[in-house]
DNA sequence: GTTATATTCAACCAAATGGTTTAGGGTTTG
DNA sequence: CAAACCCTAAACCATTTGGTTGAATATAAC
């Protein structure tokens, strides 16, 4: 149901662009400060000092966080007069989200039809994995 | 179709527990190896050993991963014998995307709607944010 | 031109991360 | 029992991270 002859098996530890650039997108998602900036960029864009403005930390510190952000390429930045705007960009959350349910869209299509199937019976918990154990 | 009232503004800086459950599991998510063991177990459970194969590391090494990713709640294991099995769990995963979308579905209604309300321009870059700046 | 404002840069620091090696705890197997 | 096997724990190391402070740069305002 996606590519198969695109993406080569690839000796794992071999890192593609694509790979460092969801590094980097995931990481920045992994902060609490870094997801409110998001958060907060999804209803206007900001400028940096109006962006620090909530947080109990130092302004150098969440420039540093906006250029984690603005490598992640999470945002973009408009410099207007001395004050530099930045705004999200969504185009990495939505790798983001692809990656993601490629493997929980799988796996709500199975359990769906797996539920389907014996439609009678109370599975306890039907998110955790069992399947085959080492083949 | 979520919660609406439970969900309090905050003091930013002050951090749930669902927020650091998410800093955990995007952490988790932002190390290639990570995703190459979820995206493995995705398609079967396996042993420590088995997943940490095709890797060019230690057994401890992915050791350690497996525990990031088990502090994150993303597998479960399951001992047998002197191996322990590890399952993938989606609900992590499904929560990830439930914040991503939150975002992201946002901005494409509102530019769909945008691109259906003057459905004849063409307009060039229509991801990057720029609405109104600092109002 | 001087001063205030907005932001970045650089140096520094403690803590976390990702890896290693060595040792140890259970569990099978001989 | 002893030896091999699977995995975790602990100590260690280099690098990165997330924060600080202080200086530098550039624009705006006076």
């Amino acid at each position: 149901m996606k590519d198969s002859t695109a993406e080569k098996p690839a000796n794992i530890g071999a890192e593609s662009r694509q790979d460092a650039h969801l590094d980097r997108v995931f990481h920045a998602l992994s902060d609490p400060t870094r997801r409110a900036i998001v958060q907060r960029l999804s209803q206007s864009s900001g400028t940096v000092s109006t962006l620090a403005e909530p947080f109990d930390m130092s302004l150098n510190a969440v420039s540093k966080h906006l250029k984690v952000l603005e490598h992640a390429k999470l945002i973009t930045r408009d410099i207007v007069g001395r004050t530099s705007v930045c705004s999200l960009n969504v185009d990495p959350l939505q790798n983001a989200t692809e990656w993601i349910t490629q493997y929980t869209q799988f796996w709500t299509d199975v359990l769906d039809s797996f539920e389907s199937h014996l439609d009678t019976d109370a599975s306890e918990n039907h998110t955790s994995i069992e399947k085959d154990a080492c083949s």
